[in-house]
DNA sequence: AAGACGGGGAA
DNA sequence: TTCCCAGTCTT
């Protein structure tokens, strides 16, 4: 059989399967081009079955492109809560203000219009003028990539910017005439629900007879693609700041930059414990150190914190690093005379702390840190749990003297504030700090102390 | 070309 | 537990 019989024969078969099996989703039920830019958008690197929700709420509350650019980013980041990948959601509105500005609230229908939307990319620029619009344009995403390296047993690393052309190109040869939004979307129902990753459902493939990867016995080797890095872990600490006085019933959150990881998501505060050493993980910090350390870090943010001890262990795995959280139940203290000199001290601790991080090299540095500066965390220890004795105790520190001339009472500029349960649903976490926020409001972390 | 950027599901 | 999934933007 020639390529060409075999290019028409997958094309066919593939389009007679999906008019019958395609699933039934909320994106589907409408040809509105906003809710196909939207669904594509939430479902780059996330399932299906993840997705749906999302998408209801989302289309619920911006139902319009208008409705999304006008409303508070604060709210369309809140809808993203829990997806990932929250530059998605901020580009999604960025672009829709765009599309308001640019096209009069219309979805463009120009491949270079649509292409220069922020997030959107060859793939979702392909998918949104085929799936919106009937576009006979290529919407090559993992799913095709391993659907056609099967059947047509293409060698080439998936994970090469040159094959994700070389693909494009084949599978604009594939669509039929006039079908290019079935089709396309025939190609990655395929890749979902049969030509699988790991064990594939060849005997209910419809293009199964004239699969070349299944013919070479390939079709558990194929698509070839190089394995991503592992993450780098890092060991941090985590503070649960229990509010008293006028911030009694409150715990103190913080918002995290405009730019990087989890850009203007809400966190509990934290601070890195220990770099780690080359490829391994630097393994947790003892207690006393650790909780000396978060003291001197939230002091140098403005806050006196007495942490109590540990409420738990966490983990929390992105792609490219994985966080091993110490967190520490901490109860914010009354503003005194003595707590200059407190902050100094943990200040000269995280200084050190801070110094240390020039020694990632070394293979153990986070014990390193806490045998070479104990006697500094056991004083500032011992000061938190009795602010009133040993008040002249750094009085002789140059570097104490310095911490305090440098103490502003503002670090790097973060918002801090302290929250109730009910400021829980207008901000949006990352899932971790969810969960860490939930627990200690449902009091899993009360019976916490010395 | 390589790294940054989340979170969940399946084996 | 361990493994896998993989679009776009930035540098």
């Amino acid at each position: 059989m020639g390529l060409l019989e075999q290019k028409r024969h997958f094309s066919v078969n593939l389009l007679d399967w999906y008019m019958v099996n395609r699933r039934d989703l909320p994106w589907r039920r409408h040809n509105n081009p906003y809710f196909t830019w939207v669904s594509e958008i939430m479902l780059q690197q996330t399932r299906v079955d993840t997705v749906i929700p999302y998408f209801n709420r989302f289309i619920g509350n911006f139902p319009t492109v208008q409705a999304l650019a006008e409303a508070p980013e604060e709210e369309v980041l809140k809808n993203w809560e829990g997806l990932g990948y929250y530059s998605r959601a901020r580009n999604l509105q960025a672009a829709a203000r765009q599309v308001m500005e640019l096209h009069g609230g219309e979805m463009p229908q120009d491949k270079q219009a649509v292409f220069a939307l922020k997030g959107v990319g060859p793939y979702t620029a392909g998918a949104i003028l085929s799936i919106a619009f009937n576009q006979p344009q290529p919407a090559v995403d993992g799913n095709v990539m391993r659907v056609l390296s099967r059947y047509f047993l293409i060698d080439e690393d998936i994970m090469k910017g040159s094959t994700r052309v070389l693909m494009e190109e084949l599978a604009g040869e594939l669509i039929p005439e006039g079908r290019a939004r079935d089709f396309n979307q025939a190609l990655m129902e395929l890749g979902a629900l049969v030509c699988t990753p790991k064990a594939p459902h060849c005997l209910t493939c419809p293009v199964m007879e004239q699969c070349s990867g299944r013919i070479a016995g390939r079709e558990l080797t194929l698509p070839v693609k190089t394995k991503a890095k592992p993450p780098r872990p890092e060991q941090r600490l985590v503070a649960i700041v229990e509010g008293r006085g006028a911030h009694r019933g409150r715990v103190l959150v913080r918002q995290r930059p405009a730019t990087g990881l989890l850009a203007r998501m809400w966190e509990l505060p934290h601070v890195l414990a220990a770099p780690a050493a080359a490829g391994k993980a630097a393994g947790p910090l003892a207690d006393e150190p650790a909780m000396a350390l978060l003291a001197g870090s939230l002091w140098a943010e403005g806050f006196a914190a007495r942490p109590e001890g540990l409420a738990t262990h966490a983990e929390h795995v992105f792609s490219h690093i994985v966080w091993s959280l110490q967190v520490y139940k901490c109860t914010e203290q009354d503003q005194s005379n003595e707590l200059p000199l407190i902050a100094a001290e943990a200040r000269a601790a995280y200084d050190a702390q801070a110094a240390g991080k020039d020694h990632s090299s070394s293979a153990s540095a986070a014990s390193e840190l806490a045998t070479t500066h104990s006697e500094q965390f056991h004083s500032v220890t011992s000061l938190l749990s009795n602010p009133s004795e040993d008040a002249d105790l750094l009085d002789e520190s140059p570097v104490a003297y310095d911490a305090q001339l440098t103490l502003t009472g503002k670090g790097d500029g973060l918002t801090y504030r302290w929250i109730g349960p009910e400021d829980m649903d207008k901000m949006a976490f990352p899932n971790i700090f969810l969960k860490l926020i939930s627990s200690y409001f449902a009091g899993a972390y009360d019976d916490v102390n010395e």
